[in-house]
Parts: structure tokens; sequence; C-alpha cells
DNA sequence: CCGATTATATCGTATTACGATATAATACAA
DNA sequence: TTGTATTATATCGTAATACGATATAATCGG
């Protein structure tokens, strides 16, 4: 790929997808961290920021949920019980669809999420450099 | 953040960093799936990349593939067992230190990762252009 | 109004990572 | 050299969580 061959890889091609993915490992690694310190199971947390992230236009209910954690709908259901156990989220009925279920965070969740939202934005503003420098050079033809 | 004030953080804030770990999923379970349709289960496949893209001049022990995988020594132990069981790879006794294993991998295990690199390095550099750009939007300062 | 589809939930199971611990080899100090 | 600490790998039991199969309830489409 160094050289824009697709066919033949080089020593240095593995390297560096074993660099990128060693990269990838950390930052996860960082944010499992961050959220246990605060008491929270790391896929709790990325629940969390996926049903704040969400477009507010678009209700975040289960499904959508589960798309965006790229989780089986059922696993989403177990997850948002969790949430819902530790008092960070709940279930809020949708009027138009009762099969729907809505999803609300709690005051602590917000909380909580603002201050891990800091931290890893920080985090990737260290990271980012030399991410972008890795994926730049996946990407470069000489 | 997308006014350098760590301290308030906007709607945009969030859903840029919701984006950022979806394209991260995505780029995971893109892989995943590779792995799987080669008949490889995800963490071996990792292994095998982080074996054969180790800088030639250091031994890859079962110690170095925990670090490079940041997984528990003993965990790193298990799946090596699995990689020898499936044909990948083998351990080879230290001559100079009979603590220590390095890993071989191969032909079979060899052949089966190039051509998954081949795979991942195009989707990488399909996805690069987006990633670059979710992380400079982290970095902006607007 | 009824069969098909959609959204969520339940239950049992499998995978895999880890903590605690064990074993073997090496290092190093006295 | 010998004894003790340290390092590298391995074993075993357990816990967490995701999924397949399946169920239930609501909505849609004709």
């Amino acid at each position: 790929m160094s050289e824009n061959q697709p066919e033949r890889l080089s020593q240095a091609d593995y390297e560096v997808l074993a660099n990128f993915r060693f990269a990838l490992r950390q930052f996860t690694a960082f944010s499992t961290r961050a959220a246990q310190a605060a008491g929270l199971p790391p896929q709790q947390h990325q629940a969390l920021l996926a049903i704040k992230g969400h477009a507010e236009a678009e209700a975040m209910t289960i499904g959508v949920l589960a798309e965006r954690l790229l989780i089986a709908p059922q696993t989403a259901t177990e997850l948002v019980n969790r949430l819902a156990e530790a008092g960070l989220a709940e279930r809020v009925a949708d009027p138009h669809d009762r099969r729907r279920h809505a999803l609300a965070l709690s005051a602590k969740a917000e909380a909580l999420l603002n201050s891990m939202t800091l931290v890893h934005l920080r985090e990737l503003q260290q990271l980012a450099p030399s991410l972008v420098e890795l994926l730049q050079v996946l990407d470069r033809a000489d």
C-alpha cells in the first residue's frame, strides 16, 4: 500500500496497521479507565454518550441505541435495564407509538457524562495528531 | 471545546464525540466481520497482526503480545493456546531465557493475515478522510 | 379487521477476560 | 554458591455481557 500496489504488502504496512490498532486500543482503554473511575461500566458510558449525542430532532429509542452502539436490540434492552437500575436513564413511553420507549437521562447521568466528555475531548485532542498522521501514512502513495 | 472553553460543552461537542465513537465501532465491526468471514475470531486476528506487525528487531513473546493487545498475560497465554490449536501460531523456546516463548506464525496464518490486511488497509483508506475530519473538528477552535 | 411487520423483552447459553494462584527459570546479593 | 526476589508463563474458577431463539404487544396495510 505504501507504493499503492495493493497486491504486495511490506513489513511496514503490517506495522502501520498494527500501530493504528494499538492506538485505538489505548484510546478505548483510557475511556474504560475513565468510566470505571466514575463507577460506570464502559458500555454504560457509551450508552449515555450515544443518548446525549443523538441529534435532538429524532427521538432516541432502544432500537436506535442498538444501531448506534452496533449491538442487537435485546442487548440494548438489557443495557437500558442496567442504566435504569443505576438511576442513570429511564424509559419514557412514546405517546404516538406505544411499542417505542424513548430514553431520558437523569441529572446524575448528565453530570457524569459532562465530566467524562470533557476528559475524553481533552484526551482526543492530545491523541489526534498522531492518529491523523497514522491515517495519512496509511493513505500515502510514495 | 468548539470554543476552546473546556468548562462548557455544547450539544455539538457531545455529537462529535458520539459520532467519533460510532465511526470507531463501525471500523471494528468491519474488522470483526472480515475476520469471521475468514473463520477467525476477531481477537485471534488481532493477535496475528500484532505478532506480524511487531518490529523485527525485538522478539515477540507472550508478554509482549499481552502489552500490545492490552490484555493480561494469562489472557495472552490462553489466546496463544487457541492460535496453536487452530494451527496459526506456535511457541518457539527462547534459547537464552527458557521462561520466554517466542511466537511464530504458520504459513496458513501468514496467508490469512495477508488478505485480511489488504482488505483492512483498503477500508481504512476509505474511512481515513472522515476520521481525520472528525479528529480535526475535535481540535478546532472557532 | 386480520395477517404481517415492528419494537421491545425474556431466557438460556457461550465466549472470553480476569483475579488468584502456581510453577519454572533467571538475577542478584551476600 | 546459595537463597531469595523477580520475571515469564500457565492453570483454574468465576463473572460479565452479548447473542440466538423466542415471546409479547402494538401498529400497519389492505
